[in-house]
DNA sequence: GTTTGTTGCTTACCTTTAGTAAGTATATTA
DNA sequence: TAATATACTTACTAAAGGTAAGCAACAAAC
């Protein structure tokens, strides 16, 4: 067999988009900017911790930003930045192969 | 926020995509026919038992079909089917968006 | 006729990650 | 005073991932 070039980005890349959940919070936040509560109560199944953990490693790998509003109670925005709206083609693809091949 | 209503496919679409190493398992099989030894020469991070599992839960879901050729030493080939081919270009968009942002 | 090689796995074991349930700090409302 | 809300933490257990070795079936080499 031909031995194809390995790509480490590519790697990379579906480690983070693989990785459970992640596919789903990119996908709620594709709405706009959106809060803690928004994105858990959008995804039923999925732990405060796993959420907590998840954007922390969105928001390092530069596809989420943070921004804090010091209010009372305190108000957090969780929105996609410009490398995390670029991913929206390839979830998209994933949608429409789930709606056609699923179950 | 708009209360978006949960798409099951596309959750479980993405749990199988997701997981770690069958982004890069697929990506293998879109050449073809392969043999396990083929797989695991071009993903040498990944061991053999996480390819076994893999290719295993690949299977039961309907994107991998496996042929045993009875010959000495037993030869075994691994390829695509439909829904399997049909996942070609949301894995084309991902690699498309990690060549463009990554690192 | 015992060793070596090849293939596609298994098995045992240990570590890392995921998941569950409860708790925290801050402040407003009843 | 107690309840409510937000966005997390913490402690714990279960599940998954990773490592290294071994296995069965032959064939060919020595």
């Amino acid at each position: 067999m031909e031995k194809m070039n390995l790509c480490p980005k590519f790697e990379t890349a579906f480690q983070l988009l693989g990785k459970r959940w992640n596919g789903l919070i990119l996908r709620v936040l594709f709405q706009g900017p959106v809060r803690f509560r928004d994105i858990s109560a959008n995804i039923p199944s999925m732990s405060d911790k796993m959420l907590v953990d998840r954007l922390k490693e969105l928001e390092i790998a530069g596809l989420v930003q943070r921004t804090v509003f010091p209010e009372t109670p305190v108000r957090i925005e969780y929105q996609l930045t410009d490398k995390g709206k670029a991913l929206e083609p390839a979830l998209d693809e994933v949608q429409a192969w789930a709606e056609q091949w699923m179950e």
